[in-house]
This record gives structure tokens, C-alpha cells and sequence, in this order.
DNA sequence: ACGGACATCTCCCGAAAGGGGCAGGTCGCG
DNA sequence: CGCGACCTGCCCCTTTCGGGAGATGTCCGT
């Protein structure tokens, strides 16, 4: 009679390099019946390993860890089990984050100040085959799906940009003429809505192209 | 013989504006006989009113909340009870931040990515009426003790320039020369390292003294 | 094979930023 | 009171940026 109902129990995978998180989530999906943690990881490569030894229903994954990120655990997980069923959990990270891990094949993506009811039905809802990505965040992907994302080379002017380093520099560094470097700066100040270069750097730190 | 030694348990309030790591810290405590949950608060407003009535022996604060901010609550917390015996938990937030929490009267400071035996060790330790400081918080802390910090209106004139404005827009809003912001930026550069007023941002930004 | 995206390069030019030095006024603290 | 910190302002000068317009080559996908 009191059997589990393992068959019809959601087996779930926590990924997040903070340990109390992870005790929090644990403690909330303890209460819940039709769920099961059958394995934590703090870091990308932990949750592949888990990943291919228990393959759960659902995985909870932060994406700024120490090691392997989120975003190439998902790749790596996603490329092994195209059906892997994948929710992301993080602090904000910008429009370009959540575009990069729905790209990777997230079907979610939810916020760490979210509360246990938004989660619960997250996972019941991803477990059910559905997507879950909050509002705010869908909007803010949709108001950047025109030409507007920045190329690898731009990313890479960019990076030195707010490293503080001059075009002159960055040309040194990348070996190509300081023309060049302008020209990078030219598309890439539009783009971003930027008014001068630190505003750039401040506007891709937010949406998530640079990291701090 | 079974009955709880409330006198000598610690009673804790757990102040962050994320529940799911409020739930964690709540099972942590749970399994230690020596510490009792009081009460938690999702804002710094909650969390002065909750101080107010229930007096906890330790207090578990974040800094960036909604509202009302760490650093305010602790000062207001500790204006009306100078005794109050508050820990800093937070993910990194610079040594500024540190600095002016442990100004405002913390007793601690600890990252989330703390494991349980630290949070709990933490906790006894300010208990008794030490302080503890992670020591890379520390370290940072004390490799700016010289003359570096920034005053008010360069504060005021770097937030602008976060905000990609030009020395002439920010010297209108400022209502001061533009002369003057130039030489507010030529006192700038020399106290963060920096190179430029992009590398000056970023550096403030990894320091906690703009946010993003 | 052709277009399109990307990266590369060039020229010109005005505006902005950065570096040096100097100096007045105010305010608070010893 | 006097000193130092802070905010304010100015000079000169060089370097860097940002905007505009154009051009070449490569590589990829249709």
C-alpha cells in the first residue's frame, strides 16, 4: 500500500557549485511525493558523470560553476541524450546566457529568487515535455533576435576593450592593424545601443557577453 | 531529561532574498541541537523588523537585496542594538562591499559557496563573540588600506561614466566644469590601477563600489 | 556560381579623453 | 588656528576615439 510509485516518481539532478542551494532545492523536493534527488553535482563535469550513471528525468543546472559551465554540461549532456530534459537555475545572467543555454537544449529557465511553488510546477511541467522560461527573461531574447548579436572576433575586441587596453593594443594583441580594431568598434558600438566603448562594456556585462 | 535547553541554543534569523537558499540554511540548522530558527526575512525592512522583535543571537544577512540593501539593514540593526552579532553571507561582492559591511558592525563575512561545517563553525564562532573573515576577504581588504578609496562625487562622476556619459554631459548633470570632472577622472585612474575609464569601471565593478 | 556575412585594411576629420601642472575656497579635525 | 582632504576651476598639449565612406579577400551556404 505504501509502496513507492517509482515509476511515476520524477528523478532529479541538482547542479550548482553552492552547497546550501542545493540543500534548499533537496529540502524542498523531499516533501514532494512525486519526486526523487537521486544525485547533486557542483560542477559541469560532476553532472555529465551523474548525467550517464542515473540519467534523470529532470536536471536542475546553475551556469556559472568552477571547472566545466553550465552551458557545456548542457551541450556535452544534451549531445549524448538528445531527450535529456535540462532546467536552468541562476542568478541573472542576461538575455544572451539564457539564448546561448536554450540554444543548448535547456527547456527552462528560472531564476534562484524564484519561490518552491514556480519550481515544482517548472519540473512537473519540463517533465511533461513542456518549456518554462520566465517572461522577463523570453522578452528580453526577443528584443535582441535582430542582427544584433556580436561575432567571435567582436567578442574578442570587446574582451580587451574592458580590460582597459587601447585599439592600438588590442591590434598588437590580435595582430591585425589598428584600422581594424576601429572598424570592430564601429559595428560593434551600434549594435549594442553603446554610446562609447565603456558603455558597450557595461551593456554586454549585463546582458551577458562579457563576464566580470 | 529530553526537554530542549532553549537558554543555550542559538537563536538564529536568516535575512536573503532567495527562499530556496533560505530553505537550505533552515535544513542545515535544523540537524544542530544548538540553534534554533527564529525567523526569516526576504528584505532588509523585514529583516530590522524581525531583529526588533525576536532579538536573535546571530543574524545570517546577504547584501544586494531588494528594497533595502545588507549594508543598510546592518547599520540600522546595529544604531538600535550595538551588540547585535551579524554574519555576512553573500556570493562575492568585492572588497569595498566587505569593507563597509564589516564598517557597519558585521561580525562575519562568508561566501555562499560554503559548505555546511563552515556556515555552522561560523556561526558558534561569532556566537562567542569572534569575527570571522574569509581569509581572501581579508587579503583584499588590506591590500587597499592605503589612501585609494574613492570620495563621493568621484563615485558619483564614475557611475556616470558606467553609464557611458561623456565628461561634458556628466559636467552638466553634475552642474560643475567640465574641466572638473576631467580632473576628478585624473584623480580616479592613479587610486583604481586603471588605464582608462573602461578599465576604471570594470576594476570598480570586480571592487564592489558601482554595480552592475 | 552567386550573394551574404565576416574580417581585414585604408583615408579623412572633429571630438573626446588623458597627462601635467597649478590654484582657490570650504570644511572638519586636532 | 592651521593643516589636510575635498571640490572646484583653469592652462597646455598629445593621444585616442568615434563617425563616415569605401574597398578587398575568404568562406559558407544556397
Amino acid at each position: 500500500m505504501n509502496v513507492p510509485r517509482r515509476s511515476e516518481s520524477i528523478r532529479i539532478l541538482t547542479v550548482d557549485d553552492h552547497q546550501l542551494l542545493r540543500e534548499g532545492i533537496a529540502a524542498v523536493l523531499e516533501s514532494q511525493e512525486d519526486m526523487t534527488l537521486v544525485a547533486q553535482a557542483s560542477n559541469g563535469h560532476e553532472a555529465v558523470d551523474s548525467f550517464r550513471r542515473l540519467r534523470p528525468d529532470v536536471t536542475l543546472m546553475d551556469l556559472r560553476m568552477p571547472d566545466m559551465s553550465g552551458i557545456e554540461a548542457i551541450t556535452a549532456i544534451r549531445g549524448e541524450f538528445p531527450d535529456a530534459r535540462i532546467i536552468v537555475l541562476t542568478t541573472y545572467a542576461g538575455d544572451v546566457q539564457a539564448a546561448a543555454a536554450l540554444k543548448a537544449g535547456a527547456s527552462g529557465y528560472l531564476l534562484k529568487n524564484l519561490v518552491r511553488k514556480e519550481l515544482l510546477e517548472t519540473i512537473r511541467a519540463v517533465h511533461a515535455g513542456k518549456r518554462r522560461v520566465l517572461p522577463e527573461i523570453a522578452t528580453g531574447i526577443a528584443e535582441h533576435v535582430a542582427d544584433d548579436a556580436l561575432t567571435r572576433r567582436e567578442i574578442e575586441v570587446l574582451q580587451r576593450v574592458a580590460a582597459g587596453k587601447s585599439n592600438k593594443l588590442i591590434a598588437a594583441e590580435l595582430d591585425i592593424s589598428e584600422g581594424t580594431v576601429k572598424t570592430h568598434m564601429k559595428s560593434i558600438l551600434p549594435k549594442l545601443d553603446a554610446s562609447d566603448r565603456t558603455h558597450a562594456v557595461m551593456i554586454a556585462l549585463r546582458r551577458g557577453i562579457l563576464d566580470i
